[in-house]
DNA sequence: TTCTGTATGCTAATTTATTAGCATATGAGT
DNA sequence: ACTCATATGCTAATAAATTAGCATACAGAA
């Protein structure tokens, strides 16, 4: 196999790795009671397994059942997901897509928030010297 | 055809659409040659006439061709995925996104890119009390 | 023990996605 | 006018994704 086709996720494959990683981890029921318009147990057990053949989840045994969780570490996987939307959708530039964010009515920020922000700041750029 | 069914793109989908946030505007034939594994001309014009159908791009003639854009702007999609990549791999915070941008070692952020980010987060945290 | 609910493993059917092919139109250059 | 390159529209074949079904195992309750 290779490598474009184990990175390739099909539709279903991906929306369980979004589980996955939202979740942590998961059994397999878990996951299927997630999935939007929830297959079968057996399709949910299919794309766990094709998931852990192409290296992307691995299982361990907990009593009578399997459970699944991400190889890949979900803080890597975050940085990915979200240079691709900057990539797609902000010319590439993070502080456009920070801008945007902050411009949006309901950030959902609190004032420690933008506390927290400054000092982020403060110190990437003290980095950065 | 119900809402989900219009929202759900498959893969060549998903990727035209990407194509088009990112270009803003393409004909067919721009879309083909930045698809990965590039498919033939007809494949192509095929998912366009599907996303047009499904109500995701419109088009306009110019010449002999069309030039296909995406119906909904840039921005509320961009909102929109970043929303969901900050749900998936951020629980839900946006400040976590962040840090997690700001410590990479290659954030690709000028010493400008900071002060700018300062202003915004000064002027958001102003427009909250 | 026996029944019940929930596991797994494997297989096969169906639906969807993806592709190429062909007929046809049109503008540009010779 | 004729040819070439490049459009579009439509159709049909192929490949992949998605699904359910069935056999089986095993833990816990009756």
């Amino acid at each position: 196999m290779s490598r474009t086709e184990r990175e390739m996720l099909s539709r279903r494959e991906r929306e369980i790795m979004d589980i996955l990683y939202r979740n942590g981890e998961s059994s397999a029921s878990e996951v299927q009671n997630q999935l939007a318009d929830t297959p079968s147990y057996s399709a949910t057990r299919t794309f766990l397994t094709i998931l852990a053949n192409k290296g992307h989840v691995q299982f361990r045994q907990e009593g009578r059942k399997y459970i699944y969780r991400p190889c890949r570490s979900k803080k890597s996987m975050g940085g990915i997901a979200l240079k691709k939307v900057i990539s797609t959708f902000y010319d590439g530039s993070p502080v456009k897509a920070f801008a945007g964010l902050l411009e949006s009515s309901d950030t959902g920020l609190t004032p420690e928030d933008y506390q927290r922000l400054s000092k982020l700041i403060k110190k990437g750029a003290k980095g950065k010297k």
